[in-house]
DNA sequence: TGTATATATAAGCGAATAGTTATATACTTA
DNA sequence: TAAGTATATAACTATTCGCTTATATATACA
């Protein structure tokens, strides 16, 4: 039974990932937006090192995947993850925040994508 | 937007709880049977205060309710949960762990509740 | 090329976490 | 009531975690 005791793991940390007030919101927004890391720091007025920090683990996992547009690199969810339907089951029962976006876009401060 | 921001924190929170995977694993056993603090022992090979603990913190979520059965307490997964839907689409997910108790009661070590 | 902007990484620190051992409490049964 | 079993709690410890500051790297553009 290793892959069960694998998966048992693996669904483990994935939790402990989304187990994090900042990632769960930055996944939940990353399903619908791809963002960047300067939009993160005005979100959640936090210092850029520590939203690099957050997508670096996501992206360690997997969870997330990255596309450099020029001075930029968008993040959004991977949703070719071998866990994204996990995931995705998780994420579709929060609340949408695409009100933060909506602020951004507002406040002249999002990134738009092209 | 006060109930979204509760909600997501307390999301959070919970697959915080989660993202053990003892406790991932115990819920996923209590969401069937109800178990004893003697039984976790035994099947995580973990001291008895450390089951006592993880069963602390999901108790103190509401996550699970115990009820005592003269000498054990068994615990089990509180399906009255407010929260009870989001977790149960996540547990959904894994695999079984009814091997656990087959094992428990090969070994003579399951407590039948009754 | 030089300066500004965006992002990543490294080192360090305080708080939280998961386990341990020791001890207290509660129930069972002889 | 005394001894045994089940569970909880407290105190401690090592590890992990999330953040900070400082610095490095990469792109854009004047």
């Amino acid at each position: 039974m290793l892959k069960t005791a694998i998966e048992m793991e693996k669904a483990a940390v994935i939790l402990k990932l989304l187990g994090d007030k900042t990632r769960l919101t930055m996944m939940k927004l990353m399903d619908d937006h791809a963002c960047c890391v300067c939009e993160f720091v005005e979100i959640f007025q936090m210092s850029q090192p520590a939203i690099s920090q957050h997508l670096r683990k996501l992206k360690d996992l997997g969870l997330v995947e990255e596309e450099r547009k020029g001075q930029w690199i968008f993040f959004s969810v991977n949703k070719n993850n071998e866990y994204y339907s996990f995931i995705k089951d998780i994420l579709d029962q929060l609340p949408s925040q695409n009100d933060k976006i909506k602020e951004l876009e507002e406040n002249g401060t999002r990134i738009s994508c092209c």
